[in-house]
DNA sequence: CTGTTAGCGCATTCAC
DNA sequence: GTGAATGCGCTAACAG
């Protein structure tokens, strides 16, 4: 402390740039450390002028906080641990846009991860999170390997899973059932009047939401006494380039199809193209349907008939609440921000 | 220490899951904290029969280093503050994978915030990031304000400015003269034979590098002794909708036009379907070229001549140059990640 | 309403 | 090659 309690001195005489510390703000302000602490925390009762002067103080030295020993003195960070499968597909990106928005005007910041849907590289990116003790972490959907959900129910950091609602969440899930949105494809496609319908997607073993939205679809048409005609599948993720050769190659093996449900809007975009390419009419030769209801597909010349699931509010949601409280509450929670079918003009 | 002294045995008699520390695991292995501190670290001298045992009582633990801690007492810590403008334009995810890439393996992780193209905006950003003693921070441009470029120099922290490098960087620009590409794409329209040719753009207010783009645009037609017919732009950010609107406007307003620049590919993409929409055959009645080479432009059933922007690599390759060295060279540095023209079928 | 006293868990001097 | 001491800048009990 013998150095740095000339700081202000020598600010205000233009000298040294030395990083102001609470310390320094202290003796400008003429209060002890602890009060300072407290007025930027907004904690505990504080006399307005006392308050003014630290504030001044604050402004003066240009002061900003030193996070890591915050985090150290308090045992937890105003960091939110984000865990993304991907970033290639759009709709992740939309997701953290959600949780930057929901984010925005508080003290934290995301730190993010990337798992590339592999659920070994998720425990390490939730062990590396961990490390920095952050209020929350925000990952993707129910599967984990057993580490991973041990080290997750043993934190005592609040944990969002988001875009799926079908199974029970260690702390907070805030999503949709792919289930019945599947479920939803299927009842729209026969209440148009389609009933050879086929399916087109992409890698299960990966997007386990896909492969739960396959399984509503089948359901649905089960329900009105319908079969799936004929399926195909790319081993790829999702892309607009493999939605087109998986469409191409679905027409080519079987004949009959009036209607294909696609795993999603890149899929199905994919295959508006083929179609387009194939001269097919779109609805009349076949009929299309995505899920996710992204921008592209509604710009299409005939805009897309596809689900709408709520990225954004999904994000939004989920920071919102685990915002509420940063200690985690008795019994787990489930938002369900639901889904809804963009009446597009491909079926 | 008195409570903790105990973790070690508590642990191996599975009471207590309390959190290890350095000391717990310097108990264990009978060496000093500094020890296990400088194998972990993996600096200095060690022998190896010491590493062995630090490394199995480290496993035993299941230690995780609390970054906060390390980040105070070497005032510095393991993140990286990226700065995007946007997370809607898929070319910034893109950047982010890149980023993302070039961290595998190492145990920084990337700290978010989004700018929103607000230079205001960009500079609380910085100053929050700050608050963490990153070890670099990345950010977009070389446009920020007084107090941002301040905050950025005066700070030790490492600075990349990514996407271009038309200008001086304060420590490394890794990018593409947006300015050539704009001459290039010129160039390539009036070898094809194009000499009516008009530009349908977005906010340029926001977006710098579209705007050296056009200013290339009209640099090369101008050295091929050809004027720009037409222009017509959005006042919104660029996406396949306002492109679509904005052709649409550029066609109603003018005619005899043979060839459209767009701004980018998503406005590119935007007018095509526009031209799909319209009966308008592409390239014969109209050509059109973008900028970025998106996966949807060659999904199109014609491939959409573009210029295409090393996204991924200009992220990687800051990241990788930025964690060559911690401290700040002397003097800056630009990496030219270059471009080139994707030979479509639209020009 | 405010000040005092102790650490948080590590990295960084130094010694040896 | 290793250990002992010191402090990074802040928050969290306590008093008062």
């Amino acid at each position: 402390m013998t150095d740095s309690s000339l700081l202000a001195e020598e600010r205000s005489s233009l000298s040294m740039p030395e990083t102001p510390t609470l310390a320094h703000v202290a003796r400008l302000a003429g209060v002890s450390e602890n009060t300072v602490s407290r007025v930027i925390r907004d904690k505990g009762p504080i006399a307005t002028e006392t308050r003014r002067r630290v504030n001044d103080a604050i402004a003066q030295l240009g002061y900003v906080p030193n996070r890591a020993a915050g985090s150290l003195a308090s045992s937890s960070s105003l960091i939110i641990g984000v865990i993304l499968p991907s970033l290639s597909n759009i709709v992740f990106p939309e997701v953290l846009q959600g949780i930057n928005a929901g984010l925005a005007g508080t003290p934290y910041r995301p730190m993010i991860g990337v798992t590339d849907y592999d659920l070994e590289s998720e425990q390490h990116l939730i062990s590396s999170l961990l490390a920095w003790q952050p209020a929350a972490i925000i990952t993707t959907g129910f599967a984990h390997t057993d580490t991973a959900r041990r080290m997750l129910e043993g934190s005592r950091v609040r944990i969002a899973e988001l875009m799926d609602i079908d199974d029970r969440p260690i702390d907070l899930a805030v999503g949709l059932s792919h289930r019945q949105a599947g479920r939803a494809m299927a009842r729209h496609l026969v209440n148009r009047g389609y009933s050879k319908i086929a399916y087109a997607g992409h890698d299960w073993a990966s997007d386990r939401r896909a492969y739960a939205r396959y399984q509503g679809l089948r359901e649905g048409l089960g329900e009105a006494g319908l079969p799936l005609v004929a399926e195909c599948r790319t081993e790829q993720a999702s892309s607009t380039l493999e939605g087109r050769e998986t469409l191409a190659r679905l027409l080519a093996e079987n004949t009959g199809i009036d209607a294909v449900a696609f795993s999603n809007d890149d899929m199905a975009v994919g295959g508006f193209m083929h179609c387009l390419a194939a001269n097919i009419s779109v609805p009349e030769d076949l009929a299309l349907i995505g899920f996710n209801g992204l921008e592209i597909g509604q710009v299409l010349p005939k805009p897309l008939t596809t689900v709408l699931s709520n990225r954004f509010a999904i994000g939004k949601t989920a920071v919102e609440i685990l915002l509420e409280d940063t200690k985690r509450p008795p019994d787990a929670r489930i938002i369900d921000t639901g889904f809804s079918i963009i009446e597009g003009a491909t079926a």
